[in-house]
RNA sequence: CGGGAUGUAGCCUAGUGGCUAAGGCGCCUGCUUUGGGAGCAGGAGAUCGCCGGUUCGAGUCCGGCCAUCCCGACCA
């Protein structure tokens, strides 16, 4: 069976002009292979995965975040590709392609047109019609259904495509691992009921951890935030990389894991007494530019501050106030608000206010009424803070919240920091690492259906707008964090179901005999062998085979000739084995089927 | 969008105001060679990222632009 499944993915006919001895027949010559290894690669592609598909010949870039996938690269792609078809069309989805380009009036309608900025590719076409290049399918989706399903008799369904998107990224990286334009598969699921959504979610949850086992990629799944998705609740599979742009909170003892974006914690507040509140200021001779300029001329530690920050929401202005060692999580006051944060206020909203960006404070605000101030928890709870009063060069000590400031809402709405307590168990430890972000499932609920008013009737002839799931996978990305986490110091090392091809031949010397053995052997292996015919050195055809990752493979040396043997190896461990030629083929087998299976 | 770095042949590098821009890898031709990126001989390949300036003279100095990479901000 196993060797069966690795036959789907067979090569188109090479060899037509082959000086081969006239090879016709699937499977892949290298010396007609276009893509082929490099020596060198350019001292740019720093990241693991990056360097060995460059090196390898599986990818080839084009611009900043632009790439080809060549041959090899293509090939893994398709295999990709087919694991997450044979995946999904498990639970029931059924495979669509909706189109890169959309009509911008659809993101009006969803009102998405407003909240991405930069991200998004707006254009025209020759007749003026407003088009954007899709950097998500969830408009295009809605689209679709609202034209096809008028009851709830239609509904669940589930439909997903494996797409291209664009995103005018602000930074790509390392790579694969974030690009502008790239490949995802990306589905949707309509409920009629929100108990139905929530139903179906842990069987995608389930489907998604098949998916990356079969990868063989070690993801933890976090809860994480809903970003311009919109909606309630969404997890992330999170691979722990130093390539990653994510950052993982996990805990050390219960494994709760979270999106920084999002985790909670508990983080310890100073003991200590209450002080009368009193004015600070700096000498005038000393021409501070910051709040926290002058806490450190005050030498009080950063912990001890309260630190103001202000933002930009549809229809408010909002301070933000945490301690000066907390960051804000714009994720958690997006949350809190129930509104979209659209980023820092600029410097028209300061001016409108009357207040100084370096100086913020929730005391002494001259237009409170304007600001909505959000407080977080942990700042509440603080006794004893140094805080400014929106004035260069003065401030407070000994502030307290409630007394000396107040908030129109206290909650949690800083990124925990490493060391915190963990709140799901009683003496766990929060640590905090790089991963990447290899898939995500949102619970989008009606957002998108009520904006884009799709709705059915219910089983009483009620109008209801169904709930929906979004489930995403980069697929490009999915293939750097393959490689990330299978290599070795010599090259790439293929998941099995993932290998470009399964079998890698090669044969040593250029003894006639030798290489018209290996041309059998090409034959009895057609369409999954990648056939290193090339009157390369030995070593040079060994170093290859080792960086294509490729799992078996097979030497044919003189030697072992005229035993009648041939060499089998795995590309990892084990010393080669001589086996009788006649045997080869369930060798193969044996060692894929035992690869398969670890 | 901020900070930093780099642009010299397909790739990696040298060249620090002065003759015809140097070497390695790779490529082409020929011969030899095959158990861990072979050897010899010959050959092709560069408007030194682009534009402008300084200078008798610019790959080299100055300014602007462009591109790429790294770090951060932002981001499913």
């Amino acid at each position: 069976m196993v060797v069966l499944r690795l036959w789907r993915s067979g090569a188109s006919c090479q060899g037509w002009n082959s000086r081969n001895y006239g090879l016709q027949f699937a499977g892949m010559l290298y010396s007609r292979l276009f893509g082929k290894s490099v020596r060198q690669v350019p001292r740019d592609a720093r990241a693991t995965s990056y360097r060995l598909l460059l090196q390898g010949g599986f990818v080839r870039s084009l611009g900043q975040g632009l790439f080809t996938f060549t041959p090899l690269g293509m090939r893994v792609v398709k295999n990709i590709k087919h694991v997450i078809r044979q995946e999904m069309e498990e639970i029931g989805a059924q495979e669509v392609l909706a189109p890169l380009v959309n009509p911008r009036e659809i993101w009006e309608e969803s009102g998405r047109d407003e909240l991405i900025e930069e991200a998004m590719i707006r254009f025209q076409d020759r007749k003026g019609h407003r088009l954007v290049l899709a950097p998500t399918h969830e408009e295009a989706m809605v689209e679709l259904v609202r034209q096809g399903i008028r009851s709830y008799r239609d509904l669940p369904i589930i439909l997903y495509q494996i797409q291209s998107k664009f995103r005018d990224e602000a930074r790509v990286r390392c790579g694969l691992v974030r690009t502008r334009e790239f490949i995802m598969k990306d589905a949707y699921s309509f409920h009629s009921t929100f108990t139905d959504l929530n139903g179906f979610f842990p069987r995608m949850f389930a489907t998604y951890r098949s998916i990356f086992q079969r990868c063989r990629v070690p993801v933890i799944p976090a809860q994480a935030g809903v970003g311009y998705m919109g909606g309630d609740r969404s997890y992330e599979f999170l691979m722990p990389c130093e390539c990653g742009d994510d950052y993982l909170i996990q805990c050390d003892t219960c494994g709760y894991a979270a999106n920084e974006e999002v985790a909670v914690g508990d983080c310890p507040v100073h003991e200590g007494e209450t002080h009368p509140i009193e004015a600070v200021e700096a000498p005038p001779e000393d021409d501070m530019r910051s709040l926290n300029a002058l806490r450190q001329y005050l030498e009080i530690p950063r912990s001890r501050m309260a630190k103001a920050m202000l933002y930009r929401a549809a229809d408010a202005v909002v301070m933000a106030v945490v301690r000066g060692d907390h960051e804000v999580s714009e994720e958690k006051l997006t949350q809190v608000l129930k509104k979209p944060i659209l980023g820092r206020a600029g410097d028209d909203i300061l001016a409108e206010l009357q207040v100084p960006g370096p100086w913020l404070s929730p005391i002494d605000l001259p237009r409170r009424d304007r600001v909505h101030v959000v407080v977080d928890e942990v700042l509440a709870a603080e006794t004893s803070l140094f805080a400014g009063c929106n004035r260069p060069g003065a401030g407070y000590v000994n502030a307290r919240f409630g007394r000396d400031f107040t908030a129109d809402r206290v909650a949690d709405v800083i990124r925990v920091p490493e060391g915190s307590g963990c709140r799901h168990c009683s003496d766990g430890t929060l640590r905090r690492m790089r991963a990447m972000e290899l898939g995500n499932v949102f619970r989008l609920g009606t957002f998108y259906t009520q904006a884009m008013n799709l709705h059915v009737n219910d089983e009483h002839g009620r109008r209801v707008f169904p709930h929906m799931g979004s489930y995403g996978i980069g697929i490009g990305r999915l293939l750097a964090a393959v490689v990330e986490a299978n290599h070795d110091e010599r090259g790439i090392v293929w998941p099995p179901e993932l290998a470009p091809f399964s079998v890698f031949l090669m044969s040593i010397g250029k003894s006639l005999s030798v290489r018209r053995t290996a041309d059998e052997l090409y034959r009895d292996l057609q369409g999954f062998t990648l056939y290193d015919d090339r009157y390369e050195s030995i070593s040079h055809k060994l170093k290859d085979a080792d960086l294509l990752g490729i799992p078996i493979r097979v030497v044919v040396s003189r030697e072992s000739v005229s035993e009648g043997l041939v060499e089998v190896a795995r590309r990892t461990g084990a010393e080669p084995i001589k086996v009788p030629r006649e045997d080869l083929v369930a060798t193969i087998r044996t060692l894929l089927e035992e690869l398969e299976d670890v």
